[in-house]
DNA sequence: GTGTCAAGAACGAGCGTTCGTTTTAGAATG
DNA sequence: CATTCTAAAACGAACGCTCGTTCTTGACAC
């Protein structure tokens, strides 16, 4: 027979939870590759065996964070969207949600790391393939309607358009990343003057 | 009497190479630390005491690839930026440069790899702050000449502008990466169409 | 008893690195 | 030119250690 479950689900998916983000804090620490399950087991403060019933390899730890690291950036990017403000104000928002994600307990530094795995590992490759893509169409909702209101040439391609302004959001991430520059407001003052010439 | 150079130092300089080519194909294939020294020591053909005497840790290997990764591009770009052609077509040849950049043995999945390192690595990070700000300065006159010709408003900043037509180029180079798409002649329609509307 | 769940000792594999030894290049010598 | 000599260069077995993972054990709820 099937045995009574012991504990609650919400308990169940609770420590899932709690192994994950300890993940998430060494991964942030030391990297994906210099983080041992060791360093990770302890930061949860639970013992090997309670990890490893919730995933059965270090891999699939890996690609449950790269499953969940921008769902909520995605989320927000949608509600920005149907605001339906002029497209450079929007950017500004999606900017400031950037913003918070940057920090050292933020997602991108980890989306960066997930990004490198992905070059290398097919099966984070899939992953960062179809969470990349969709907030590349999160960011499409923006363009669209810039182009329904007449802020872009009536012949523009909207899809080939928001590549270019997609760009803008990863781009700026890194520029603050790698080198800690530009302010937001003066990349929002750049992308002004690029764009209104 | 003294002990003379027993090699040629062209000799000593090509053994370099060759272990920091073998390591470029290691870390491509599987990551950086995916790839371990046996992997390209092998690859290098080389013995182990070998590959030590030119480079005394893994560490050290990494930080030598992350120095010349991106100073070909650098190159190019000032190539181009002497050209003084407009901003459009400028970039248009600039991201045929990306383009070539982009294969499985160009210089770009390794940055990436390099970039995620640099999040959690001082030393890397502080390699990685340099090359991508001299990339960005190479990328600066691009958008100098823009400003001279007229082809930005009179009160533009060139910096701030620079910032945001920067991030046009590993935004291109990421969305190639991660999801193949856009092609290069759709995406410059994508940047023309944006910048003037 | 019969099952779930957690604990943590134990394991083999593989890691980066060291080091004593062998080979080799080429100047010195006659 | 032939030989000797020596430090540079290359070699690769071996080392200590840490890795990700498995397995045995037992506590606790039915």
């Amino acid at each position: 027979m099937w045995g009574v479950p012991r504990v609650s689900e919400d308990h169940l998916t609770a420590r899932r939870e709690q192994i994950l983000a300890a993940a998430r804090a060494c991964f942030l620490r030391k990297g994906l590759h210099n983080s041992s399950m060791q360093d990770l087991i302890k930061e949860a403060g639970l013992s090997v065996g309670a990890v490893y019933r919730y995933f059965k390899s270090k891999d699939e730890i890996i690609a449950a964070i790269a499953e969940g690291v921008v769902s909520g950036i995605s989320q927000q990017i949608d509600e920005i969207a149907a605001r339906r403000l002029p497209l450079v104000d929007s950017l500004g928002l999606l900017l400031e949600v950037i913003d918070t994600q940057l920090s050292p307990d933020g997602a991108l530094p980890i989306a960066v790391q997930i990004w490198a795995e992905a070059t290398t590992d097919p099966a984070i490759g899939a992953i960062a393939h179809a969470r990349y893509s969709a907030l590349r169409t999160s960011v499409r909702a923006l363009v669209a309607n810039a182009a329904e209101s007449g802020e872009l040439p009536p012949e523009a391609d909207v899809d080939e358009v928001n590549s270019a302004v997609f760009s803008l959001i990863p781009g700026y991430a890194l520029q603050r990343l790698l080198i800690g520059t530009p302010e937001r407001e003066a990349y929002l003052r750049g992308i002004r003057a690029l764009i209104t010439p």
